[in-house]
Parts: structure tokens; C-alpha cells; sequence
DNA sequence: TGCAATTAGTTTCATATGTAACTATTGTAG
DNA sequence: CTACAATAGTTACATATGAAACTAATTGCA
């Protein structure tokens, strides 16, 4: 029994994107408002904390993001004395980004504040919704890039 | 037992975001390659398509996207004949929209599509599953609305 | 009444974003 | 080798977006 009309309200995308901006427009708070940290170059900073190094192609497919924004993420936080960048020995190509002391330190601060606003949503769920939700969006999205 | 390290892998508004992005950029091949409608004149269309004669602000509301956006894409779509204006004769503020008859025939074309692919990504998922999900979305954006 | 506050929608301006074209370097087929 | 293709990243340009200021109309209330 399918739908033959489309109500927005009770459309998966738009609830999905509905609930997407609530919670990024949440986020942003933590680290735009506090920390001066544009949306881009908070992707950017989240894959520098874990893997240091890596070049700028690397953190666009880890972010999703598109070349042209990963490099004008890169090169606004670079000038905010938030990562340094050198470039390969091997591939004069290739660079290799690394949080700077400052750019760690403001990582530092904001991980837990991001952390413990993923808990404070997640503690309306119970153990079975928070598994089912996981297995749901990853079941969903590896369906949809096939 | 609670994480202390940010994985964008494992973190949910990254994932959520992630999967909105993909369907999002799907469904835009639908009415933006085929129709030349625009993301912003999607909404305001899909919302026309149910309720005929409401104002401007009404769409914002409906759609969750702010009055400029709307009062854009608004006159873009009168532009283009795909809605008619007219202004309230009680409030000669208020704006009455309504999808024009190429503005309903390009609608009549585009809900098929979209449902279809709605039903598309559902059928991954078991009765159950779709629930759990609603159910959880549901529960989420009612939670951080607060 | 009459004037301040509110509301609907628009315009302005500064910033963000994506596509395509570009530079520089490296890989590779002949 | 050499020339052409591929790759990493940047720049340029056109378009999209949001916040704040604005216009016009309506409401509230002294």
C-alpha cells in the first residue's frame, strides 16, 4: 500500500533533513560560537585529531567534502594558526596537515563538548533504538551508494 | 560507558548528515535535472502541492526554511509561471499562493518520482525496521526541538 | 484618534559554495 | 627520453545563502 501524495511531514527525506539541521545548527553552536570554527574546517579539524599527516585529498573523502572546500578550510586555518601544513618529500603534491599546539588545543576543548551533546541526544533512546538507529542509517546508506 | 575519542565514523550527526547529503543530492537529480526546479522551489512546491492559497510565511513555517529563502524562491517560481500570487484583501500584506497549471502539471510529474524513490530506499528495510526508524526520528527531533 | 510595536515580505550586503578551468608535479606508453 | 595522461591542490567565476536593515500594512493601546 503505497503513498500516491506527498506530505513533507511524513516524507523520510525531509524528516531526515529536518533532524539533520536541528542537530547541526546545535552543534555549530559548540564550536562557531565558542571557538571561532567554521563548519568545514571543524571536518577538517575532526580527521586532523585522529589521523596527523595526512594530505588534504585524504581528509576530503574521510569528510565527504568536495577538493575546493577542503582547500579553502585548509588554507583559512592555516592563517588561524590552526593546522601547519608541509608538503611531501616524495610528491612535492602532496601535503601533510597537522593540527598546530593551538589547533590541538582547541580540538581538545571541543571533542568533549561535541561528545557529550551526541550522549545528551542519545539518552532519549534506549540500547535497542541507539543499535537499531546504527543499523538502519548504515544499512540505508550503504543501499544508497550502492 | 562513554566514548572519550571523535570518530566522524561512528558519530551520529556525522552519519545522519552523511545519508541526508546522499538522498538529498538523489532526489535533486529528480526535479532540478528533469524540471529545472530548484532545492528551495521543491519545498515551497511540495507544499503548495497539499495546501493551495496559503501565505509566504506559511511555507517557511511548513518547510523550516527562513522567510527570505521563501521570498525567494517565490518570486523566482512566479517568474517562471510555476505559482500565481495574490495579495489578501483583509491583509493586503499576506500573500496567497497557488501552483499555476504548469506550476500543478510539473508537480503531478515530480510526486511520482519522489514517492517512487522514497519506496526505493524503504525496501532495504522490514516492516519493523521502517517503523523503528519513524519511530526514533520522531522521538530525536522531538527531543532537541525541546 | 494617533503613534508605537508588530507582522509580512523584500532588499542589501557580506559570505559560502560548487563547477570548471588552471598550475604544478608525477606517472606512463611509445 | 619525451610527450601525454593523471593527480593534488588552487583560483576564478557565477550562484546560493543568511543576517540585518528596510518598506508597507496592521494592530494595540494610551
Amino acid at each position: 500500500m503505497n503513498k500516491t501524495e506527498l506530505l513533507l511531514e511524513e516524507f523520510l527525506p525531509y524528516k531526515l533533513s529536518y533532524l539533520t539541521n536541528l542537530i547541526s545548527d546545535d552543534l555549530s553552536k559548540l564550536y562557531t560560537d565558542q571557538f571561532g570554527i567554521a563548519h568545514t574546517e571543524w571536518r577538517v579539524m575532526a580527521v586532523l585529531g585522529v589521523s596527523s599527516g595526512v594530505s588534504a585529498g585524504h581528509v576530503a573523502k574521510k569528510t565527504a567534502m568536495n577538493k575546493v572546500a577542503v582547500s579553502r578550510a585548509i588554507n583559512n586555518m592555516i592563517k588561524n594558526d590552526l593546522i601547519e601544513r608541509q608538503f611531501s618529500s616524495e610528491d612535492k603534491r602532496r601535503s601533510e596537515l597537522m593540527l598546530s599546539t593551538k589547533g590541538q588545543d582547541v580540538y581538545n576543548n571541543i571533542v568533549p563538548l561535541i561528545l557529550e551533546y551526541e550522549n545528551n541526544i542519545l539518552s532519549i533512546l534506549d540500547e535497542k533504538e541507539r543499535a537499531s538507529l546504527a543499523n538502519i542509517l548504515k544499512k540505508l546508506t550503504g543501499y544508497i551508494k550502492e
